[in-house]
DNA sequence: ATGGTAGAATCTCTA
């Protein structure tokens, strides 16, 4: 089996691009991420066209991840146990020179109590379903924008919370067939960006989301691309801005975490690099994994 | 020349 994942940066400008990748590549099962739409406007026809049957959660034009499979597609999830949503942080208390003055003092402060009993809202950022006997989920996790920004706090408690669910499921069933893949959004090593003095102080680079990458390991799961294509500067994403990919100036930040049943299936990986090239193309190149047959 | 790209809810946000 074919399982490939891809940040395809808004399916809708790329669907002609998604499919063609399908049907060249023999891919049976894709996770897509950023597909920028919601779900009554992902372009199912032509996957059906071409054989695939697709799973969706968009609410908006920002983020949206699906799954497309010509190997079944069941028990589909829009998100995982636990998936933590971003809450703004509160507006700033009114000032005593703002506050109207006939106000009672003992009036309900509605906003509060919609800050308290609102949850936050949980992003398209996961989709789990299995597809040819391996539960696949489809990643996007949040980009967490600038150190100290309450979406980096989001991305850490985002991949821990992930991380516990993960490991929940292989104390459930140590042979569980997972692979957890997508755009992590998180540069694990210094040899997977072109220059790490352009990170310094940026996002996805620091000791927290690094660690928070590597406790997937630690539950017992294994980044097979890494395993298959340890070589440095092996990039899977490159900026459009500044001629990023004619310089090579790539990021290393899509990967597939695999459960040990899945992992021992893995019989290579490819970035597919040569799909940055050309008019039309995504930021990211998609990364495929071949699994041999269950033993 | 102090930007530079791309996609989307486009008098601007997100990456």
């Amino acid at each position: 089996m074919r399982l490939a994942t891809w940040n395809v940066n808004s399916v809708r400008a790329r669907v002609d691009r998604v499919v063609a990748f399908l049907e060249r590549s023999g891919t049976d099962v894709l996770a897509i991420q950023e597909t920028k739409c919601r779900d009554e406007q992902f372009p199912v026809a032509a996957f059906e066209a071409a054989g695939y049957e697709v799973a969706h959660v968009g609410h908006s034009a920002w983020n949206g991840v699906a799954i497309a499979s010509r190997v079944g597609i069941a028990d589909v999830e829009p998100a995982f146990p636990g998936q933590p949503g971003f809450a703004k942080p509160a507006a700033p208390a009114p000032s005593d020179a703002d506050a109207p003055a006939e106000a009672p003092a003992d009036a309900p402060d509605e906003s509060q109590a919609t800050l308290l009993d609102v949850p936050p809202p949980v992003e398209a950022r996961a989709l789990g379903a299995t597809c040819g006997g391996v539960r696949v989920w489809s990643l996007y996790v949040p980009h967490g924008r600038a150190v100290g920004d309450p979406h980096y706090a989001y991305k850490l408690a985002w991949l821990e919370a992930l991380r516990a669910a993960a490991a929940g499921w292989l104390a459930d069933d140590p042979q569980a067939q997972v692979a957890l893949v997508g755009d992590w959004n998180v540069i694990p090593l210094d040899s997977d960006v072109y220059d790490p003095g352009a990170f310094v102080g940026h996002t996805h680079v620091t000791p927290a989301e690094r660690a928070a990458f590597a406790a997937f390991a630690d539950a017992g799961y294994t980044e097979v691309t890494r395993e298959h294509l340890p070589a440095e500067h092996t990039y899977t994403y490159w900026d459009y801005q500044q001629l990023a990919f004619p310089r090579n100036k790539g990021l290393r930040i899509d990967f597939a975490y695999t459960s040990p049943a899945v992992r021992r299936r893995v019989t290579g990986v490819v970035i597919d690099r040569d799909e940055r090239k050309g008019k039309g193309a995504s930021d990211h190149v998609p990364v495929i994994l071949d699994l041999a047959d269950p033993a």
